[in-house]
DNA sequence: ATCGAATCCGGTAACGTTGCGATGCCCAGC
DNA sequence: GCTGGGCATCGCAACGTTACCGGATTCGAT
């Protein structure tokens, strides 16, 4: 086996004296094809170490077998999505599963979203598209469906346009935490946002307010933090609210890092979680499994939302103009230990 | 702006009243075109909102623009490998920055990795592979090397063979983390290493190896563990060593999660690190910066791991004859806060 | 005035694949 | 014996791009 030896349609033609037709045509089973030549076919293209030629095929057919998926990245605080692990793992084997390749783009902070999008439908190297981190409105939504390109979101927004999308159902999972809190007691409950204009962020307000609501509980607007939630910004956020005259004895933290931050002010105070604050949180990565506190863990499997969110983008690949599939995935709690 | 709009060169050509020829010469800058014609062209390119046919071109010229990166992906415990996200963000970047795109090639623990690469190199699909988690003797050098393909490795290991690769200088770390804990006063110093078929854990253990040799302490073999760390089987390691009659004074931990389990493991013993025991930790994701215990940090920069990576890939793509690349770069501690 | 070179451009072919129409063949039916 | 119709296979063209070679025009040099 030697260095420049990627047989090809014509090889294997040549080799069984058969024209490429027929031998593309056996390679994919074609009913125009004798059975013994398409036997015979196949054991030439093994023999010859045939692999089908990617762009040959992709340039003919129009059909890349690529997916693109648009990831921020954040370049300073690698701890603030640690989701993106478990989402990418899904995605890749889901695509690959699938017989597609994914490809990356990663998007700075200084990268304009919309751009970006552009950009990559217009090299149209990549046979749908998969976009995160929506924003309330989000044009991309739009561009997207008019120029007919294949993608899916994860994430909804509040356009009226119908799209594609997979979705965590924050809502349900703020409401359930903030029942979960108030459960064990709580009336005044904290609640961590992430960036504002995040429609995850919108949401989850909307749970946790509907819980509020249905307990009678006034909100306190004071006792909701929002903004992006590194451990430091978690920890002093959280100790003001502790050090406040009426300070919160509840706490629904966006993620692992808000966790870990809000665990900090309580451990400089002498404070334990379980004890004198309940915390409930989400957890895509199992760090709050093993944390040794007791803290309520609502968790999604974000390999699963990558699974899903190929697999929507897949049928919408099939079938352009089917009807739109949105997947909504609910939350759960992790039994307590 | 419509669906299909793709302007090919022939559109562009049949606007100017130019040959195709003329036009991918302008395009290109080419010498043998007029510069009020490239002028000419250019402007229309804009205008029809021309873009390469990204398999036009592979086809013809054989590049394809896409370089992969082949990861392994720990499907049960996402914060075993938290590198990885700042890896891919360097990646990415970085081969977007040169033209590239980069597509991720996850593989499962049940992937034979020599065949994951097989089936990569076979599609040639790409015009550059990126393999990590080098194991002793890895078959895929040879192979790789063997088919003439392109490819960096992230991670040396034992072979005769010369090829490029980015590497982090495991012994040098494990070396300055074990004097730094001897510079504070410990000699019963616990190392942890992960699975030991891996280089970087051979190159570790061969730095702790030549600190301890220096300072002239025999090596406990019992302090050292090694296998695939989670928080749980760090922290039971280290609570073992802690119970033992000559508990360790000092601790090398092999990145966060281990770091993790430690702490709880001294928490619940009630022992205070930097005072009871000395840490030294990797950290990927700065997540020892900001835990409230004393921890000296040795850190890598795994985005610039990432972009190093793909330089070196570049340099092999356009050169494949060339002197073979391989960096190593070295850690540093953080600056105690 | 003629030639050679330089400059600018066009035509053709090819990369590997697939789709469409055509071709040869065998055999049943009159 | 000639026709018609399946059947298996083939040839040609095309996707969009670039490489190669050749043609046309202009200009300076002899």
């Amino acid at each position: 086996m030697k260095s420049g030896d990627m047989a090809n349609l014509k090889q294997i033609a040549a080799e069984l004296s058969l024209s490429v037709t027929t031998v593309s045509r056996a390679l994919k089973d074609g009913p125009e094809v004798l059975p013994s030549t398409i036997a015979r076919v196949k054991e030439a293209a093994k023999r010859l170490g045939y692999v089908p030629n990617h762009h040959g095929r992709a340039l003919k057919t129009g059909r890349t077998l690529t997916l693109t998926a648009v990831l921020p990245m954040e370049t300073r605080d690698y701890l603030s999505d640690l989701a993106k692990l478990p989402l990418i793992e899904g995605m890749t084997l889901a695509a690959r599963q699938a017989g597609y390749s994914l490809s990356i783009y990663s998007t700075t902070p200084d990268d304009d979203p919309v751009e970006s999008v552009q950009r990559l439908l217009q090299a149209h190297s990549a046979d749908g598209l998969i976009i995160t981190r929506m924003v309330s409105g989000d044009p991309r939504v739009k561009l997207l469906l008019d120029q007919g390109i294949p993608f899916v979101a994860f994430g909804r927004t509040d356009l009226d346009i119908a799209y594609p999308y997979v979705d965590i159902d924050n809502e349900q999972i703020a409401y359930e935490a903030t029942r979960r809190l108030m459960d064990k007691g709580c009336r005044r409950i904290a609640l961590q946002l992430l960036v504002q204009k995040d429609q995850a962020s919108a949401t989850r307000l909307a749970g946790y307010r509907r819980a509020m609501a249905e307990a009678g509980i006034r909100i306190d607007p004071s006792l909701i933090g929002d903004g992006t939630f590194t451990m430091e910004s978690s920890a002093t956020w959280f100790d003001r609210l502790l050090a406040s005259s009426d300070p919160p004895t509840g706490l629904a933290c966006a993620n692992e890092l808000g966790l870990l931050g809000a665990l900090h002010a309580l451990g400089r105070r002498g404070l334990v979680p379980g004890r004198d604050v309940h915390i409930v949180t989400r957890d895509n990565t199992r760090l709050a499994r093993f944390l040794p506190a007791n803290i309520d863990v609502h968790s999604v499997d974000m390999a699963d939302v990558g699974h899903k969110l190929v697999e929507v983008l897949e049928s919408r690949i099939a079938n352009p103009l089917g009807p739109v599939a949105t997947i909504l995935l609910q939350g759960r709690f992790e039994p307590a230990e």
